[in-house]
DNA sequence: TAGACGTGGAA
DNA sequence: TTTCCAAGTCT
């Protein structure tokens, strides 16, 4: 058992917080929506979304018999909209080949439409108690501080990485995925990314990255994302457009929505590449 | 495997 | 004001 188990796992039991999709009222619905929004999103923008896509759709079964529309619509400005269409098509995979229960084995999460190694591992973990390694940027940058010694992880998963992190997993299951949750709340709340509250930290005293005076990271520079004028932000304005529009919308509102013609051109018919957009009749346009 | 893919809050 | 980035997935 390593050092780290116990304090971490006693520090999550005092300083956890209480999340509607976390706890034994949860269901595995509730977890899986829960993944799919946190991909990349805070969980304070996810809370109201997600409170009111569990009211509105309290199964699977649920979404999955509404138009794909009312899914990117409901999504609102949570970001990466494609991930409202991917649930919503795993809902309708889950109505089909699961008779409509959330698949509780790896293999079966995986295998749904926006469900990668993270999210089918924390499906599996959170919501069935299974034992698997969770390895989500906040679980990547505790065991790189507190067993690698370093400030930052690097940018894709190393073998040795997913080594350390199996070597570290708890053996008996349940203890395997309250483990997987504590080390990923200890990284959102305490070994953050920016300004690490170390006085705060459980295993602060056996924290090698601490111990060798909290070096500052010192790897290949980190992708920046550039955002304005980029086609995403277009596509989000575009969208934008639609999701407050009651019904189908005339292209000059979109015109009015981002002046660069060709820009604008292009990243609409890629939004109905993607099928987050319908061209619903002459020169108006509509979600799905 | 590197790049695309939204959004808004914090420093 | 600008930069960074938050429970990733897909191609």
């Amino acid at each position: 058992m390593s050092d780290l188990h116990q304090p971490i796992l006693e520090w999550y039991d005092e300083h956890a917080r209480e999340l509607p999709w976390r706890g034994p009222q949860a269901s595995p619905w509730s977890v899986m929506v829960s993944e799919f929004m946190l991909q990349q999103t805070p969980v304070g923008r996810v809370l109201p979304v997600h409170e009111e896509w569990l009211r509105r759709w309290p199964t699977p079964a649920d979404l999955a018999a509404e138009p794909t529309g009312e899914a990117v619509r409901a999504w609102g400005r949570l970001g990466y909209p494609r991930r409202a269409l991917r649930l919503h098509a795993a809902a309708t995979a889950i109505v089909e080949q699961h008779d409509g229960a959330v698949p509780s084995s790896y293999d079966e999460l995986k295998a749904l439409p926006g469900i990668g190694d993270y999210t089918a591992a924390a499906i599996a973990s959170f919501a069935y108690g299974r034992r698997h390694v969770v390895l989500d940027t906040n679980v990547r940058r505790v065991l790189a501080r507190t067993i690698q010694g370093v400030e930052l992880p690097s940018t894709a998963v190393t073998k040795a990485e997913r080594e350390v992190a199996t070597e570290v997993l708890p053996e008996d299951d349940a203890t395997a995925a309250t483990w997987a949750v504590a080390v990923m709340e200890l990284g959102a709340l305490v070994c953050t990314a920016a300004n690490p509250r170390c006085g705060a930290c459980p295993v602060a005293g056996l924290c090698a990255w601490r111990a060798a005076g909290r070096p500052a990271y010192d790897g290949p520079p980190r992708k920046v994302q550039t955002w304005a004028g980029t086609d995403r932000q277009c596509r989000g304005r575009l969208l934008a457009v639609l999701r407050d529009s009651d019904g189908p919308v005339h292209r000059s509102a979109l015109d009015a929505a981002w002046s660069e013609e060709g820009q604008r051109i292009r990243c609409l018919a890629s939004l109905i590449e993607d099928a987050l957009v319908v061209h619903a009749g002459a020169d108006t346009y509509a979600l799905p």
